[in-house]
DNA sequence: ATGAAAGCGCTAACAA
DNA sequence: TTGTTAGCGCTTTCAT
């Protein structure tokens, strides 16, 4: 009776389904992980069987065995003024997306906000993930230093600004030259210099994005002297910024994100000047506001989904041990035109 | 010298532990799982040593035994107009904090996007998720169906529109009162009627942000005849359609989302009408464009950490198969008030 | 090409 | 209060 019950079961089991084709459990696992060991004629009909029981299998008796959850963890961080939430949801499908084509998952779990480390480690430990993705794009290289010392494979997004000889596998954008494509953009319309806006507490990101504009103007020989300001990140304090600026006569911007690039843009409207006429203005990220704004902000796109594809190739390479041929990968953004540069 | 080994492996099991505490692997268990069966000082000296050697028990070999995973499924939809980024990633991150109280973790993955249904049948079936949150706003029920069916336990944002009677667990939000709000809102303003615009695409969600416009309008007796637009959703559409309508004299807009509200603030700004003081708008969703934008746009701001706390705890009364209280919550947003009904 | 045995690490049920 | 036994469902190893 009993045996009789379970193969009835709602969940089926190896067993349910080996009983069922008249092979063995071990036949049955072999025709899902490696077909071409069985002869074909007892493969169709174990697959059949496994079609037609619905079965699949279980999960954690699989991952006990084989050591492998298929599962990638990501820390989530509290909302912060570093990531946006459209860029962050982008990149987040994009992750999902792309694990999906080599069988794995994602897994979300919080942390103590106080502790950047807090959770890798139970994780690991308790073998509920294969490896990590690590937003490490403004915390610093703690995180990193963590997970190499668990010895939990990972690979960030960002590099390690204050260690650039690690070896530790990354991927990032690179955003200096998205700036400085920006600022060229806007010295090719014409205007006689560029202003740079970027955030006060933006670290190690903002300046290498600020390098890509004094890249552009020093190349073009143009007067940069006056023409930078670090600002409280919000659109009120850009826009009074850029209000003195404009009154001064300067009519570029390059800015480090959209909301300081917003309020370049509302400065200049104050004034009755035309974007993409009598003034030129580019942002960061190309974020909603960006493009819902009028009358449309020239933003710098990041190529999110590619780095999410890059990250998880990289992990791949990481956990299956193989050797990494390039373990650092720096990507090119885009420039979306919209009408802040071109047009009025 | 092979017992020898594991015992002092990387990755130490209740057998390293219990070796090293000289009791047996079952009170380590308990002390875990029941501490208050075992003697305090046992207790004490079995957590010294879990502390010491790290010791976190294997995630597959517990969710083998108790078939509970700790994990809460969630499909992600690839991007669509349905559902703005800066929102979900609100949303998202809001269930993985709460989700966490109850040691919970989410679980992400994609599904064939023809076909809403795909993913969950497998996760299931696999154990590899206790049970799913289910983004059914817009997509009918047609995933809850499927979920009833196949015993999946669940719990939705998003109300069953089709069928209200249903006994489902749900969460939403009472966009209807949210937009009754803020078409109160603007006729207190003193504008003598309100015009409303919605997405043409936008199903039952935008019928019923439709119908808080018309319960307030109502109310107040003012005109509604001509003044409802079901648009493309885009800016551009939108500030076509409010520039005719201002034209005519119309000078208070209520709108299903943010998109659509911005297209009429330019509108408005076109014809050098002051928002907040010629003319009154409002959105939808409190997106970080409304808040970017200038002169900043009064929004329905919807209580998303709240829905998700709500899900969280609805799922675990259906987990534990506790009954559920009231498995129907119908959450109320809040009014963000803005330059665009309020000052100049 | 297929089957049998063993065991991954844990906890439920029972025994002491 | 603690220990013993058994087994969750799978895959690895080895035998056939």
């Amino acid at each position: 009776m009993s045996p009789n019950r379970r193969l009835t079961d709602a969940h089926p089991t190896l067993a349910t389904v080996a009983h069922r084709a008249g092979v063995s459990r071990q036949t049955v696992s072999n025709a899902l992980n490696s077909p071409d060991l069985l002869k074909p004629e007892t493969l169709a009909r174990v697959l059949a069987v496994i079609d037609e029981l619905g079965y699949s299998p279980n999960r954690a008796a699989r991952q006990l065995r084989t050591r492998s959850s298929k599962l990638i963890g990501l820390r989530v961080e509290p909302a912060n003024d570093a990531t946006s939430p459209a860029p962050r949801d982008r990149f987040l499908h994009a992750l999902v997306d792309r694990a999906a084509r080599t069988g794995h998952q994602l897994l979300l779990f919080s942390g103590d906000p106080g502790d950047p480390l807090d959770g890798y480690d139970a994780l690991l430990r308790a073998t509920a993930v294969d490896g990590f993705v690590v937003l490490d794009q403004h915390t610093g290289a703690s995180q990193s230093d963590l997970l190499r010392r668990i010895g939990a494979p990972f690979v960030t997004f960002g590099r390690p600004w204050d260690d650039p000889a690690s070896s530790r596998p990354w991927v990032d954008v690179d955003d200096a030259a998205g700036v400085r494509n920006a600022t060229e953009h806007l010295l090719a319309g014409g205007h006689p210099c560029v202003a740079w806006f970027d955030r006060a507490a933006g670290g190690p990101v903002d300046a290498d994005r600020r390098s890509g504009w004094q890249a552009a103007v020093r190349a073009a020989g143009v007067p940069t002297d006056g023409l930078t300001r670090s600002l409280h990140h919000d659109v009120a304090t850009s826009r009074a910024e850029a209000g003195l600026l404009l009154d001064e006569g300067v009519r570029a911007f390059a800015c480090s994100t959209d909301t300081l690039a917003l309020g370049v843009l509302q400065a200049a409207l104050d004034r009755g000047l035309r974007p993409g006429v009598d003034v030129g203005v580019t942002g960061f990220d190309d974020s909603p506001a960006a493009q819902l704004c009028w009358p449309g902000l020239t933003s710098v796109r990041r190529p999110l989904e590619e780095v999410a594809a890059e990250i998880v190739d990289l992990l791949g390479a990481v956990l299956s041990l193989r050797p990494v041929e390039n373990p650092a990968r720096l990507l090119e953004p885009d420039l979306v035109v919209r009408a802040s540069t071109h047009g009025g």
